[in-house]
DNA sequence: ACATTTTTTACCTTTTTAGATAAAAAGACT
DNA sequence: AGTCTTTTTATCTAAAAAGGTAAAAAATGT
């Protein structure tokens, strides 16, 4: 079958940011103020209809604090479910 | 310091990448038919020169049978310096 | 030195990411 | 019901990826 596995891997992308966002409790505002992605383009890119490039990925993975490959790869090593460093806090008032 | 976080990571990304090919002994011609990517494309890549797409990034590391992650992080868990699945070959027959 | 292969660079065109903004849809809460 | 928050969608514009081709540069081999 494969039905177009180009679609299929940024849509398994968009779900693990997805959740790696919810986890941190952030809404889409707050990350695109953290990432320097549009709320917009998040969505798109979370519901897998939009392509990113890798500095974008770069950028989205260190707003959340992952390593780059932990929202590609299902994350069994890297452990995505938590915040990894200490100090929860996202800094979010210099963005203001 | 921090001399532009994004060309290094591209340049990072790069190096690693043009290792994986050539321990396959794939030259950027054969890759780049693979891949679908283009061959002038992939050697501004792998100099870290270009920035590239998830979906791009996916299909390359699907060329040299490498999961996608193991070509951002320094692959500690993944095995990244020899082809992974059995029969080396790789049907360039089927790309002439 | 010469020929061959491989890589790099340049130019051009098309497609697409990405931001901004606004508006609409969906959810949550009182 | 209504209000507020969050997410989604749409439209527009600018910047950049990506492919093709071709040519130049570098590396390799005989």
């Amino acid at each position: 079958m494969t039905p177009d596995p180009e679609h299929e891997q940024l849509a398994a992308f968009g779900s693990r940011l997805r959740k790696a966002r919810e986890t941190r409790g952030l809404n889409l505002h707050e990350l695109a103020r953290l990432s320097g992605t549009s709320a917009p383009a998040l969505s798109l890119i979370e519901n897998g209809k939009r392509d990113l490039r890798l500095s974008s990925l770069c950028r989205i993975a260190a707003a959340l604090r992952v390593s780059p490959g932990d929202l590609l790869e299902e994350g069994s090593h890297g452990d995505n479910s938590r915040p990894q460093a200490g100090s929860g806090g996202y800094d979010l008032a210099e963005y203001r």
